[in-house]
DNA sequence: TTAAAATAGGTAGGAATACTACACAGTAGA
DNA sequence: TCTACTGTGTAGTATTCCTACCTATTTTAA
């Protein structure tokens, strides 16, 4: 299981940015919603999100703006911004490419193309 | 480019086992076949695959035995244990669960069947 | 009424692991 | 002779997820 959080790794920020891209979204949202659609596979931690927003703003990827819930409680709505759009679409294309060359070179998903190497 | 690399810290160890598996392979041989398979999309260097393999080793999921190539020059031949290939069957199926949904997620690969969440 | 759970955000410190840069040594070719 | 390639290795840096906390409000259930 605690592999799947080292290949998490590699697109938590693309997969933020890719829901942020749909609508804004604040935190504790984000966390929902992946779980929703992912039925229960990803399951990231309020530790894990926040810092990673956090960067993404500090990065002009995202913006945030507060907005108040109930009287005293708020939320802080990130909506993704010019730069973040063109960097997901970076994002989205390493996935491809990255997801097509392990996946052939696993044998997993795609048939084996590749000859194994001629014995020692 | 970077975010590559980001990627493929997830995978490192199984891409070493999948190939070791197939057949006893050295740390050198294993970057030059990496690099030919995929068409020259991985290039890991020695300071990733020599500690990798070290790690694999002290984890029992792989033996490396030393052999004369030349001689003065030695090479270090690494071949599966049991516990490797039962290790391997693991992550493959991690990496397609993985993969899978991911890029059901990010709707790359796979025509998106979820709905964006309905707007605030 | 009171306690627990859920909502909402955040920080500190540890763990894992790829990278660069370096070191050492043998071999092959210009 | 000098360069490039083969082959293995280490030291130190950077990144980023995690667990484990903390604060606070709101809702639900005993």
């Amino acid at each position: 299981m605690e592999y799947i959080q080292q290949l998490m790794k590699g697109v938590t920020e693309s997969v933020l940015l890719y829901l942020i891209n749909e609508v804004p979204m604040y935190g504790y949202q984000i966390i929902k919603e992946l779980e929703e659609r992912t039925s229960g596979y990803f399951k990231l931690k309020g530790g894990t999100i926040y810092p990673a927003l956090q960067r993404l703003e500090m990065n002009g990827l995202i913006s945030g703006k507060w907005q108040q819930a109930t009287q005293r409680q708020a939320r802080k709505y990130y909506q993704i911004t010019e730069k973040g759009r063109q960097f997901l679409a970076d994002r989205q294309a390493d996935w491809e490419g990255f997801s097509t060359v392990v996946s052939k070179l696993m044998g997993t998903s795609y048939a084996r193309k590749v000859m194994p190497p001629k014995a020692v």
